[in-house]
DNA sequence: GACATCCATAACTATATGGTTATGAGAAAA
DNA sequence: TTTTCTCATAACCATATAGTTATGGATGTC
C-alpha cells in the first residue's frame, strides 16, 4: 500500500476549512455530510469538494448508506507528516527512537 | 515567545519550492541567498520571497553579514505541527497514555 | 570614485484555489 | 409513481499565489 506523498498531505491540510473538518472527524468521530455543513460555516457542495481533497490525500474514508455518505479519519495517513517533521528535526527524531525502544521492551 | 499558529505553518510548508529550501536548510545546515538559489530551480527574487514567507512562519532566520543574508532553520518551530498531529491521532495519543501509565508504575 | 556583487522589493502575469449557485443522480418516503 | 431528501458535479467568479523581469540599495572591490 503505497503511502501518500508529504505533498499531497501538507496541500490537503494547508485550507482551515480542510483541517477544521479533519479535526472534527479525529475527535468527534465519523460525520455524515450534512452534519459537517452544519457548522463548517461554508455550503454544502463546499464541504463534499473538500472532503474529496482529503479522501484523495488518503486522509478520510466515505462509507455509502443509503442516500448519506459517512466520512471518517482515517489517522494512519497522518504518518507521512510524522516521519517527515522527524527527519528535519534531530532532536524529535531522539525522542521517537526512545519511545519506540520503550515499547519493545514493554512488549518483551 | 508566541508559537506560530499550525495555520502559518501548515500554509508555509505546503509548497514544494518553500519546503525543498527549508529541507535544504535543515538537512545541510546554513546557506546564503545565492547558494539556495542555485539548484533550486527558480529566480532569486523568487527564492527571497520564499525565504520571506518562512521566516515569518518561524521556520527560519536570518543573519546579515556584509552584503550577503544567512539563513537557517529553526527546527524548534515545528513543535506546534507535532503537536497538532498528537492530537489528530488517537494511536499515538494512546501510545503516550500508556508510556505515562508506565512510568507512573515505574517511579512507584 | 567607479564598478561589481548580493539581495530585497516593485510591478506584473498566469494559473491555482476556494467559494458560490444551479443542477442532476440516486435512494427513501409518500 | 411522485415527491423529497442527500450528496456530488458542473459552471462560474473573485482572489490568492507563485513565478517572472526590472530595479535599486547596500556592501565589497578595483
Amino acid at each position: 500500500m503505497m503511502q501518500p506523498s508529504p505533498d499531497l498531505l501538507f496541500k490537503a491540510l494547508a485550507d482551515p476549512s480542510r483541517r477544521a473538518l479533519f479535526e472534527r472527524l479525529c475527535l468527534d468521530g465519523e460525520q455524515t455530510v450534512g452534519a459537517l455543513t452544519a457548522g463548517a460555516g461554508i455550503s454544502q457542495p463546499a464541504v463534499s469538494k473538500h472532503l474529496g481533497i482529503l479522501k484523495q490525500a488518503g486522509l478520510v474514508l466515505d462509507r455509502h448508506e443509503g442516500r448519506q455518505t459517512h466520512y471518517s479519519a482515517q489517522q494512519r495517513a497522518l504518518a507521512p507528516l510524522v516521519d517527515w517533521t522527524g527527519r528535519m528535526n534531530r532532536f524529535w527524531e531522539a525522542r521517537f527512537d526512545d519511545l519506540e525502544d520503550l515499547l519493545k521492551r514493554m512488549d518483551q
